[in-house]
DNA sequence: CTAGGTGCAAATAATTTGCAGAGGC
DNA sequence: GCCTCTGCAAATTATTTGCACCTAG
């Protein structure tokens, strides 16, 4: 919970004086969930100190969203509402028209298309808003679906584990199918290693995993949060299959550095985008790790190319092209 | 354009008097493109007949939007926009935050993401938002990059043909291979005639699409309007290349029929899910040609199962199960 | 003749602003 | 003491509504 006020002195980038009725305002809005109109937040101010007035709140929302604490949302209401901005990603919404709650999910999908839509149209891409309208379980069923929000700060870290466990997975099943298949002594070596590496890693974070789940036990109960396709194989899905359709060493160097190169441009893309969190963590140091295995094979594969060329010294390039598709 | 009277007299599904204040209204707003507050509706009508008050008005843009020739949008300005929704199908935008205009696209792929979100959250979506907000090409280059919107009907159109052509090129392919591959005669043929249609069916689509570029000869270079990935290759481009890798006469025949129900089935969704225009009516036509090409290949495969039954009576199925991948 | 459409002015609703006084540094 | 924050009330902006009047079917 980032409502205390050691992590508030923290959250004032821009000038502005220290005023009890500010900091009133900021610790209420904090300390509240969901959307927020300014109105609601005036009738909850209103609860603890009744000589607070309406511009007031209005400047200091104002205020926090100049300084980062609070994102302006419109739901097309006819009036704004505002969301903490500390700590949580941007994301997009689900929008119930019956009981006018609203759900926040992430979808790293969403966000290449729109990428791309953006690019097509050689259009500067600042902020972009996904909002779904409709009827959410809830009002359908009549039943509480006990999702109850639970904090997008947990599923956010929830989910970056989940696909970054299903990439280590995907990455060890890869090696260790590598090494198998190398013939090279010390190529093998070097996918052995990595397999073991990713082995241990994966150990790790499913650990950390566990520590998720000890915080908040009802964590996995959750929706999915953050969508994104490549998570589900793992990154290295596509490798491994190309890897049974029969490649030589240097085929294999070169996949698997494909997909350590694709495997770190994720992490990394994605977990510079967001605000300070424990996801965006996991993500950046994810990303280091799969940058240091990828220089490893760039190495490995320089060494190799090298030691095959001194072998057969003036025989060119027998490129013996095995015909796989494209 | 769809101004005439003659239109707008179809376009009052519910009740309402003819009167001549609301005829001149809606005339005015449709004579107009792009995305007009009330207010800038307001100001063009007081240029023709000062006696129409604002009240009347926003009770007519009300009007409208029931009766389904505009539709409400809010780009988050504090008021909301009002766009043509006649012929239109609903669509995304891209805001530009300098010039305050907005520029429509279509992107089935996001459209399709979206779904997925809603159902993996049981969300009963009705409606999605999605907007870029950013800086658009002239207003950060200077240079007027001549998009100038160009009717979306058009383009709607342009794109929906350009999708249909680029799938019946990649199912001409597909059957082309599919024949050549083919052992059983009567099989063979099948594939033969298919690849024939798709052919003399494409060379139908070239011609409207020629005729589209009459209409308006610099339609092709507008921008893409309508963002789907399975179009760059054509929906069969898949089943061609996995023909290559090797396939018996029975298999070659199922995957013809996977490629055509999922071809049939995008376009019968696009098309249904859009109001009336001419893109719809290019969706719409193919998909029944789809559906044609697909009970033909189920009679087909049904046949020859039975015809194989009949070939080795006591023999149980020997399923040569040619391992190729999953 | 009567339901619905229209104008005008007043009402709402969300948000902003002018100004005088209060408070932190 | 100065500069910013605050409260209050008035202003602004977008949109809606009450009511008397008008008009097409």
């Amino acid at each position: 919970m980032p409502t205390t006020l050691a992590d508030l002195t923290r959250l004032k980038p821009s000038g502005g004086k220290r005023s009890s009725k500010r900091e009133q305002i900021v610790n209420v809005f904090l300390g509240q969930e969901g959307h927020l109109s300014a109105d609601d937040l005036v009738d909850l101010i209103r609860r603890e100190d009744q000589r607070i007035s309406r511009a007031t709140v209005y400047r200091t929302l104002q205020w926090m969203v100049d300084a980062g604490i609070a994102r302006k949302v419109d739901f097309g209401e006819g009036r704004f509402r505002f969301e903490h901005s500390y700590r949580q990603p941007r994301h997009f919404h689900l929008i119930c028209k019956t009981c006018h709650r609203s759900f926040e999910f992430l979808s790293s999908d969403i966000e290449a298309l729109v990428e791309e839509v953006a690019t097509a149209r050689s259009f500067a891409a600042s902020q972009s808003v996904v909002q779904i309208y409709g009827t959410c379980e809830e009002c359908r069923t009549g039943r509480d679906s006990s999702s109850e929000a639970g904090q997008t700060d947990l599923l956010f870290a929830r989910d970056a584990l989940r696909i970054a466990i299903a990439t280590e997975r995907s990455g060890f099943e890869f090696y260790s199918r590598a090494a198998r298949l190398t013939k090279d002594a010390r190529g093998r070596k070097v996918f052995e290693d990595l397999a073991l590496e990713e082995q241990e890693h994966m150990g790790k974070l499913e650990a950390r995993y566990g520590e998720l789940l000890e915080r908040d036990p009802k964590l996995e109960s959750h929706p999915t949060f953050l969508f994104f396709k490549g998570a589900a194989n793992g990154l290295f899905a596509e490798g491994t299959e190309r890897l049974l359709q029969g490649v030589n060493d240097q085929q294999a160097l070169m996949i698997g550095i494909r997909c350590e190169r694709g495997s770190h441009r994720f992490f990394k893309k994605y977990g510079e985008r967001f605000e300070d969190s424990e996801g965006k963590q996991i993500f950046l140091e994810f990303a280091d790790e799969e940058r240091e295995h990828l220089d490893l094979l760039v190495r490995e594969y320089r060494a190799l190319v090298r030691r095959q060329g001194r072998a057969r010294r003036p025989a060119r390039r027998k490129a013996r092209t095995t015909r796989s598709a494209r």
